[in-house]
DNA sequence: CGGACAACCTGGTTGC
DNA sequence: TGCAACCAGGTTGTCC
């Protein structure tokens, strides 16, 4: 669920949250949401580390814990990391729970049970699946008008599909793909190697207007997402084409069309993102 | 290479 | 009301 303004919404909640606290215990309630090391061995590392720094890479969340440790999180489609301030009963679908020394807990809860969780030592982050393969931060200088024309020039699938693959920018998903490709005015179903420089250039800078407002918004909540309080978003409010099928499009209206691209509901205007090129 | 599809899971919505 | 079908913010693996 959560693309990368969520996930920044919920590390920033959790920066102020909690470095300088002592992880007390972890009480596993469905231990296959931990990939490495084993369950047991990540409670016993977990134990009496205290948590010094949050960081985000694409969808991933980090804690950076004591004696070089990092706790890598993914949240997938329908992780939360709910933080309470006192002792709170798990709820249905948590999976997992960190008490903090002097109180405090931080539960995991996903309905799917799709989010991962890894503890690893520093020089040891290719124990985290998928994180080697992920493009530049968007939000970062590395992705350029160069960077993302370049990753584009160098494949036939549709432009959808490649923002999807997070490697031309880790952290796009489905919701803020359909908003930048409208807000650029790029059909979805677009070869990537048919855009120009100046098309490449113009999604740049989409991307990464919708991440800004997504993260100035505190992100999307459509059925699953919430930030580490349990509050709502409100970026839902603001959305162009996605999840409007049928619906005027804000600039033409247009009825918003829905199709299938590499698996995943896609949105777009059928005359605002009109199929150029090929 | 990349597309189509299934898998991992559970729950909510839609339509008959 | 019941029930089946379809849908869901993500990633990985298999087959062709």
């Amino acid at each position: 669920m959560p693309e990368l303004p969520e996930v920044e919404t919920i590390r920033r909640d959790l920066q102020r949250l909690l470095p300088g606290k002592v992880i007390e215990d972890v009480k596993l309630l469905f231990p296959g949401f931990v990939k490495y090391p084993d369950p047991g061995e990540f409670v016993r590392l977990c134990r009496g580390k205290a948590v010094l720094q949050t960081g985000r890479r694409g969808k991933y969340l980090f804690l950076h814990l004591s004696e070089g440790f990092l706790l890598a999180v993914h949240l997938r489609m329908t992780g939360r990391l709910l933080y309470y301030p006192k002792q709170e009963p798990p709820a249905l679908h948590t999976r997992g729970v960190f008490s903090f020394a002097g109180g405090g807990e931080l539960h995991f809860h996903d309905v799917r049970k799709f989010g991962t969780m890894w503890l690893v030592e520093p020089g040891a982050l290719d124990r985290i699946g998928g994180l080697k393969a992920l493009g530049p931060e968007p939000l970062r200088e590395g992705f350029s008008p160069a960077f993302l024309h370049e990753c584009c020039r160098k494949t036939t699938r549709p432009i959808k599909s490649l923002l999807l693959s997070q490697e031309a920018a880790a952290g796009i998903g489905n919701i803020y793909a359909d908003e930048a490709l409208f807000k650029a005015g790029l059909n979805p179903r677009r070869r990537a190697n048919s855009l120009t420089r100046e098309e490449a250039e113009k999604l740049r800078d989409a991307i990464r207007e919708v991440l800004r407002e997504g993260i100035s918004a505190r992100g999307t909540s459509r059925r699953d997402y919430l930030d580490a309080g349990g509050r709502s978003g409100s970026y839902q409010d603001r959305l162009k084409v996605y999840g409007r099928k049928g619906q005027e499009c804000p600039l033409c209206r247009c009825p918003v069309q829905r199709v299938v691209i590499a698996g995943r509901s896609t949105h777009f205007c059928p005359a605002c993102q009109a199929v150029k090129g090929e």
